[in-house]
DNA sequence: AATACATATGAACATATATTCATATGTACA
DNA sequence: TGTACATATGAATATATGTTCATATGTATT
């Protein structure tokens, strides 16, 4: 049984009963790291630019260059974290690779963003 | 009519018509810097403790130091991050302050991430 | 008024991040 | 095989970020 808190609780005000019952709650947070991960990927307005970009359609890494502004190098670093962070997905053509969203969950994300933006 | 991409356009490949296209759309995307800023607020583990803690009570600062595992002082800088970003809202009773969501998208996006994470 | 306490704030520091520039990889075509 | 081109990658740099420590603010209590 976990009391690491204990120590802590006692030196301050601290409202035990409230305590011990959220902390189990966060359990249903699973792993906080892996989840800001998440949403720290889409808090770069660049990232942000080329998903809202993928949405309707694919797109090669100078379509996506052009659309957001940003370098092609730019463009193609941040692609490799989206990768990495599983939201998008390329398959080649030629010399040329073609970018898409992995699935719908990240477009639900973005959505439901502007919405809180737009009160 | 802006043309500002087709520089770009001429020296590599792009296909106009899309980027057209896109770039049209762009403008649902608002404020892509404001939007960013939403997600890269939630994009931090101990902010997203703290907001997921606030999810189902409200709770004081060293409450949320308790749970959350980081100093107060810590946590008190989140809070003031969260505060401007009008995430969440407090009320005042005697010496303490009292954190809670200020809406409930918060949540939403909270809930929408878990789900992604979960495949 | 003085003290205690909960929280906020500022400065400092170490680490993370986004972009640029230079270079590498892989494909197409002569 | 050599050249052109789309994209990827690495190093470097400037800036942003999260935490800590020291200090300030505001409230309650004596």
């Amino acid at each position: 049984m976990s009391n690491d808190f204990e120590d802590r609780c006692d030196v301050h005000c601290v409202h035990q009963d409230k305590v011990i019952t959220v902390k189990k709650q966060m359990a249903g947070l699973g792993d906080p790291v892996r989840l800001a991960e998440l949403f720290k990927t889409m808090g770069d307005p660049t990232r942000l630019r080329i998903i809202f970009a993928l949405m309707n359609q694919e797109l090669c890494v100078c379509d996506l260059a052009a659309v957001t502004g940003a370098s092609e190098s730019a463009v193609s670093h941040q692609l490799r974290l989206l990768r990495q962070q599983q939201l998008v997905k390329y398959h080649r053509e030629g010399k040329m690779l073609y970018y898409s969203l992995l699935d719908n969950h990240v477009a639900v994300l973005m959505k439901q963003g502007l919405e809180h933006i737009n009160e």
